[in-house]
DNA sequence: GACACCGGGGTCTGCCATTTCG
DNA sequence: CGAAATGGCAGACCCCGGTGTC
């Protein structure tokens, strides 16, 4: 008595949420969900496992969700006798997420709508310790609905939160965090824990003093680091050990500087990189201590790959730049072959003449290229 | 004003494999 | 056993501004 009672509140429940957001005819729902009843009364578990919920699946529609897609992802969702579907609609309504936003999170995601209604205005409030306002989180998970739902494990997040602000990361740090790898949160206390373990451990092993700062530090530097496998952080830093030559305190600047970032590239890539780095500089006929110096001046280089790394060395070469004057200001590097072509071209029009005045030109600010363009084409030649 | 030095900002999911749970 | 939870992977830079010094 007391379930039938109970589902005839849930049924209601639905029923006046779907109306409200949606304007839909009431007749259409009781006819639903009665059938849905009807189902599962008479076939009870056995067919459940292997037959799709056709309540839920009308649900969905209404829903504007891609079933297809649905399907695809998270066949056993489908399947199921209890899901909240209307629930999570009206929840994610209420806070300021539109009906295709709504239909897209569930489409890409399905498990969510196995979340209950307590369960999600938990969780939610538990990401409003972080972000400010409803909106940015309805970003995120229009973004990337999986970091919302994946986890169902409030307590575990919670954790997470406690832990992050015990490294020493202020509620900035949180929000980038969450911001740019909500994964983070997802992730298991014990993983967290383990990557931050193992960077307190590199830390030591090159002589550092102050283990977590190391941590906080690579961690605000590079806001993946939290989302990679410690085997892969592990492997980078080996690799780069070895091939690099650099001493204990020469690498442990390297990684808390901004070195972090090529801690992220798969272990492949970043060898591959390295490997073409040493191959092109040295048949530019740069020495072994010229590559380790442009290394420690300019991490950043280990992130571009040999296609892009290779054409942009060779466009600044023929724009009549300098290896030297390269090793010397790696931060052109920074910028696109398309804009470091162009600022050449610019600067051949006007004679610019590097030898006499350098390449800090070429990475400037585009405002303060200009300026100088402009000052230049006005100025007599001297 | 020109320049050097230094640091920071944006940006990252969607899929598959494996383990755990009920 | 199927579903849920969790871990891990591939992919691969560009740009801007404040401040101090001459």
């Amino acid at each position: 008595m007391a379930a039938v009672s109970g589902l005839r509140t849930l049924i209601s429940v639905r029923h006046s949420v779907i109306c409200q957001s949606f304007r839909l005819a009431p007749l259409q729902l009781t006819l639903t969900r009665l059938s849905w009843r009807q189902y599962s009364d008479s076939n009870g578990q056995q067919l459940q496992s292997n037959t799709e919920n056709k309540s839920l699946l009308e649900n969905l529609n209404l829903l504007g969700v891609d079933v297809k897609m649905a399907r695809q992802r998270q066949p056993g969702v489908l399947r199921k006798t209890f899901t909240n579907e209307l629930g999570l609609a009206k929840f994610l309504q209420g806070k300021g997420a539109s009906r295709n936003v709504i239909a897209s999170i569930v489409s890409r995601y399905p498990r969510a709508i196995t979340r209950s209604a307590d369960h999600l205005e938990q969780r939610w409030q538990l990401w409003r310790n972080v972000f400010n306002t409803d909106a940015e989180i309805v970003n995120i998970l229009d973004r990337s609905p999986e970091s919302f739902f994946r986890s169902s494990d409030n307590e575990n997040l919670k954790k997470n939160i406690d832990f992050l602000i015990s490294l020493g990361l202020n509620s900035k740090d949180l929000h980038r965090l969450l911001t740019t790898a909500p994964r983070t949160f997802s992730n298991s206390l014990e993983l967290n824990k383990q990557m931050v373990e193992l960077l307190e451990d590199i830390c030591l092993e090159l002589g550092g003093k102050n283990p977590e700062q190391f941590a906080k530090s690579v961690i605000s530097k590079n806001l993946y680091i939290l989302i990679r496998s410690t085997k892969r952080v592990k492997t980078n830093i080996d690799n780069l050990k070895t091939s690099l030559k650099l001493s204990d305190a020469e690498l442990l600047a390297l990684l808390q500087g901004h070195g972090a970032d090529i801690l992220d590239l798969s272990n492949e890539y970043l060898k591959k990189n390295v490997n073409n780095l040493e191959q092109k500089m040295s048949s530019l006929g740069c020495k072994k201590n010229d590559i380790k110096k442009l290394i420690i001046n300019y991490p950043m280089i280990l992130y571009i790959g040999p296609s892009t790394l290779n054409p942009k060395l060779d466009c600044l070469l023929k724009g009549g730049i300098t290896i030297k004057q390269i090793l010397e200001k790696p931060k052109v590097l920074d910028y696109s072959t398309q804009n470091i072509t162009e600022r050449l071209k610019e600067l051949q029009r006007v004679g610019y003449d590097f030898e006499k005045n350098g390449i800090h030109i070429l990475d400037t600010s585009k405002k303060r290229f200009v300026a100088k363009i402009e000052k230049l084409s006005s100025l007599p030649e001297d």
